[in-house]
DNA sequence: CTAAAATCCTGGTGGC
DNA sequence: TGCCACCAGGATTTTA
């Protein structure tokens, strides 16, 4: 499940072999991962270089030498790594790109929830989501205003992408530890204190996660290891950091909720 | 308007 | 040991 540390962590990784490559050729073996017709894709994109590799939200920008954007969001279980052609395919690669140094960009996804989007303005699909919460713009009043007149509950609209852009299910439940806030709070029952603690422990969550390279879950990110530094996600039962009390979980909007009944109010 | 449920997928898990 | 029902989870779409 990666979210936005992980995806910041792929990027980071990506950089280095991928920026200034030139792409010779793609292969597309489950179309309905890519949007838009295999034999497009691989038109469009055969003499490209791959210019900047970047990252909105969690989703992965490639930007090329050319009228069109590269885009790829992981989802649930999608890994994007550069190997050499000749290196034998690991199972679960959807489809590849070759480059001109022999090496194959490859998207693995054993889910097959991931999606490659090829479009000439990345608005298009990056446009609705709500802003970088890592960016230093991203101030405590921008997120009360990100929250204003919202009715529904903290975790939902932390989950919400066109209202912040990155939090996923762990860092949802993860900040709201940090905040001390109860994940079922109606956002419109947060004050100015809530909110501050809130900005400061989405920011800290996120940047804690990056600094451990990502969380690996299911084995999928070799080298991220922030799966042994969660406070509550995945923790049921298990004591609280902060009181001792048994971390509870819960289902809200469909998604697994962990926390604290005593720390989080 | 919000909110819940269905949808897409497969590996892993727990029950028997 | 084997079989199978069930579940997670991001984002979109559908239904209430």
């Amino acid at each position: 499940m990666p979210e936005l540390p992980e995806v910041e962590t792929i990027v980071r990784a990506l950089r280095g072999p991928l920026q200034g490559r030139r792409i010779t050729g793609t292969t597309v073996r489950w179309p309905r991962s890519v949007c838009l017709p295999a034999d497009e894709l691989n038109r469009q994109l055969c003499g490209r270089t791959i210019t900047t590799v970047g990252r909105r939200g969690k989703y992965l920008v490639f930007h090329l030498d050319g009228p069109r954007t590269l885009l790829i969001h992981l989802k649930m279980s999608g890994n994007l790594r550069v190997e050499p052609a000749h290196e034998d395919m690991p199972a679960h690669v959807h489809t590849w790109f070759d480059l001109d140094n022999g090496c194959q960009l490859r998207f693995q996804d054993t889910r097959k929830f991931g999606r490659v989007y090829l479009v000439e303005d990345p608005a298009t699909v990056l446009g609705r989501l709500g802003p970088e919460p890592l960016a230093d713009d991203f101030t405590p009043d921008r997120l009360a205003h990100c929250l204003a007149g919202r009715t529904g509950r903290l975790k939902s609209l932390l989950l919400d992408q066109s209202i912040l852009a990155g939090v996923g299910n762990i860092y949802a439940d993860e900040s709201c530890f940090r905040a001390g806030l109860d994940p079922r709070r109606p956002a419109s029952s947060l004050g100015t204190d809530d909110i501050a603690r809130l900005h400061d422990a989405i920011r800290k969550a996120l940047s804690n996660g990056i600094m451990h390279q990502g969380a690996s879950i299911d084995g999928v990110y070799r080298g991220g290891e922030f799966q042994n530094h969660f406070r509550v996600y995945g923790r049921t039962g298990e004591p609280c950091l902060s009181c001792g009390t048994p971390i509870e979980r819960i289902v809200l909007g469909g998604r697994s909720t962990h926390f604290c009944p005593h720390c989080q109010r």
